[in-house]
Parts: structure tokens; sequence; C-alpha cells
DNA sequence: ACCGTTTGATTGAATAGCCAATCATTGATT
DNA sequence: AATCAATGATTGGCTATTCAATCAAACGGT
């Protein structure tokens, strides 16, 4: 009963927050939208920070279910037999599935990016989402880059960097501009990303 | 004398949000910080939103000031002369120094991000510093774009935005962990979109 | 089976403080 | 005097957090 309360807790918040954003939800209408007294909140969680914390790990989880249902493990490594280009490619294609499918936790995680740049609490939660998905990112890549006929002079690390920025970057002006075209936007960068992968090699082109 | 304390005004509001951030700046603070009466901010501003809109603005005019700096107009035509690619290549150079030049900026932004997501005002703000900077951006793709052997499958404004959103992305990576390597991922992003755009062959470029 | 006690869950009102916005007032300049 | 700039106290409303009081269910002794 105390773990079902809890999580209605949880799920409210979630809700609220993707409706109305951080600023505008206390915790008297976090408990309201659970259908509860305006007290329980805080018997569950100590201070709105630790809510807050626990809303961004709970909107997060079916995101990870849904690559664990396309058969990917989120943290181990990558299957032996796959093709890495191929799961590059993939990966494109479920990022644009996944802003689709789930705008309303783009919307939470960017709304937190913003109260973490000046609130710690928040900023190891969200760091703690970044670094998760970052890393899956560079495990793809990984793959990728050891089937390469030349080494790329960056690093593993900062290629991952750089994708999963453009796809939140790319997020972000979806979040911000629904006419945007987000799906174009990504087909771009992975048509950007494959063109490195299989070019001849870097460095050696003629000077203009 | 009045468009001198405004200014005051605006200056104090850029420097305490981004110390402490959209939630824990009140207009109490902002004109503490500028040294002047509590309602006096509410003689110049309406409303909060309106003095942020002005603070977003006012941040944002030494960036450009840079870029005009270095020969660059922001919102014309790029110089007729210029080879795209170099002008590419030193598109990433000038996002590495501004990110460690104007890190407050950037704060200050991905703050106002945030709130903008459920803010109108602050929204129509923020996206027009996002469609300055994308079409620029754009601007220099189009150059490189109409140098290259085979014509991308993606669009000129679909590439931008991939840009602009990595680069942004990488921003927010640098942001939230000082850690972070951005160099290197901008570095990254570089090579990458350097190998996209010679992948067939030469980067000759062809006049209209 | 019965009953008092304990424990934890839940309630809703109370506290203390902060904030945006207002406004009557004062000061300065023309 | 009249207009604009500046002050700082006030207002009304909102907030996170606390707390005493209620409720329900489980427990233990008989």
């Amino acid at each position: 009963m105390a773990d079902q309360t809890k999580e209605r807790i949880v799920e409210a918040a979630c809700r609220t927050l993707v409706k109305h954003g951080y600023h505008q939800t206390s915790m008297k209408d976090i408990a309201a939208e659970a259908g509860l007294a305006p007290g329980l909140a805080h018997y569950y969680f100590e201070t709105k920070e630790d809510l807050l914390v626990a809303a961004i790990e709970h909107a997060c989880r079916p995101v990870v279910e849904v690559w664990e249902q396309a058969g990917i493990n989120l943290t181990g490594p990558l299957p032996e037999d796959a093709d890495p280009l191929a799961f590059g490619r993939a990966g494109f294609e479920l990022a644009k599935l996944e802003l689709k499918n789930y705008s309303g936790l783009f919307l939470l995680i960017f709304d937190m990016f913003g109260v973490g740049l000046h609130n710690p609490k928040i900023a190891a939660a969200v760091q703690a989402f970044i670094s998760e998905r970052r890393a899956f990112v560079g495990r793809i890549a990984q793959g990728v880059v050891a089937g390469m006929r030349e080494r790329p002079a960056a690093s593993v690390e900062a290629i991952a960097a750089a994708i999963w920025g453009s796809l939140h970057g790319i997020y972000l002006q979806k979040l911000l501009d629904p006419g945007f075209d987000a799906d174009a936007a990504i087909d771009a960068m992975s048509e950007m990303t494959m063109a490195f992968v299989t070019s001849p090699g870097t460095g050696t082109r003629m000077e203009a």
C-alpha cells in the first residue's frame, strides 16, 4: 500500500512537470494530481528536489524498456554477431521514434537540464541520464570505428559526445518549435555520420 | 539618464541570472545587484518576463560582435571570394572559442531554454536566438554543399539544424559537467563534417 | 475470539517566508 | 509648476515545510 501511493505521487509529479514545468508545479499541485492530501508528498519525499529526482528516474524507465525490447542491452556490450554499421543506422531510426513517442520525457528532461545548471542535486540526476545514454552511443561507435579502414583522429568518446549532443540539440529544437522537422535533421546527421565512417580517410584532401 | 539606468538593470539581470539562475533570481535581487531601489525594475519593465527577454538579447550582443570582428556578417551573405570549406572549419574553431569565452551566456541561454518550454514569451526570445544562429550555420552549409561533387540527400536546412544541434548539445554537456572535453567533441564533429563534405571527390567549387 | 496497544499512513490546517506587482511619496530637471 | 525618475513600504498571493490529529491495520496477550 505504501509503495503504491509513493509511485502514485511520482507518476503525478511526472504528469504535472511535463504539463506545467518546474516553475509552475508545487508540491500541492502534485498531491492534488495524485488525489492525495497536500502533506503526503512530504511524508514520502523529504524535499521537493528528492521528488523531482525520483520523477526523472521514473520518466526514463519506459525508454530503456523500449531499447531492451529492441534487443539492445543498455549497459552490457553489443551482440558479437551484429553489423556495427547497421546498428548505427538503427540507432538513428530509434532516436526518431523516441522523440515521437516520448516527447513528454524530453520535455521533462530539458526542463531539468535548465534546473540542473544551478542545482547540484538535479544536476547529478541529469548527469546520470546523460552518462548512461552517451555511453551507449559510445559502445555503438566503438564497433563502428573498429571497422573503419583508417582510424579517425577523434577518440570514440569524443565521437559519442558529438553524436549524443547532435541528437539532443535536435530534440531541443523540436521541443521549442513543434513545426521543426526533427526527422530531416536526424537523417542529415545519419547521412553525415555514415559518410564519415565509410570515407577512405581523413585529412587527405587537396587544399583550396 | 533614463537609458543608462535601464541598461544597468539589464546588465544586473544578466549577472544575477548567470550566477543564480532563473528560479533563484527575484526582481529585488536584480535591483539590489544594480544598486537601485526594489521598485525600479518594474518601472522600466512591466513584468519579470519582459526584463528576462531584454536580458537574453543583451547577453547575446557580445557574441555577435565577436563574429563581426572576425569579418563575418551575421545576417548578410558570406563573402563571395571565401573558400566555403575553410569557412566551415573556422566556424568550428569559433564555436570552441565562443564556449570558452562566453560560457556565462550559454548558462543563461540553456536556463532560458528550460523556461521557454513552458513560457511562450521566453520561448519567442529563445527561438529568435536559435533562428539567427542556425540560419548563419545554414549559410555556411549552403556554400559548402554547393561545392560538393554529389549533392547530399539531406537539405541544407536539415544539415544546419544537425550541426547547430550538435554544437549546442556539446555546450550542454560542458555546462553540466565542467570536466567534459568540449573541444574534443567539437573536433570530432568537425572531422565528421569534413569527411562528409569531401567524401566522393575533391571539393571543387562550382559557381552558379 | 476479544481488546488494548503500537505502528505507520493519511489528513488538512498552520507556519514562516518569499515573490511580483502596486503605489503613494520624494527628488530632480526642465 | 509639471514632468519624469526613483524610492521603499505595502499588498495579496503563493510556496515548501511542519505538525498535531485522525485513521486503519497488525500484533500480542488473554
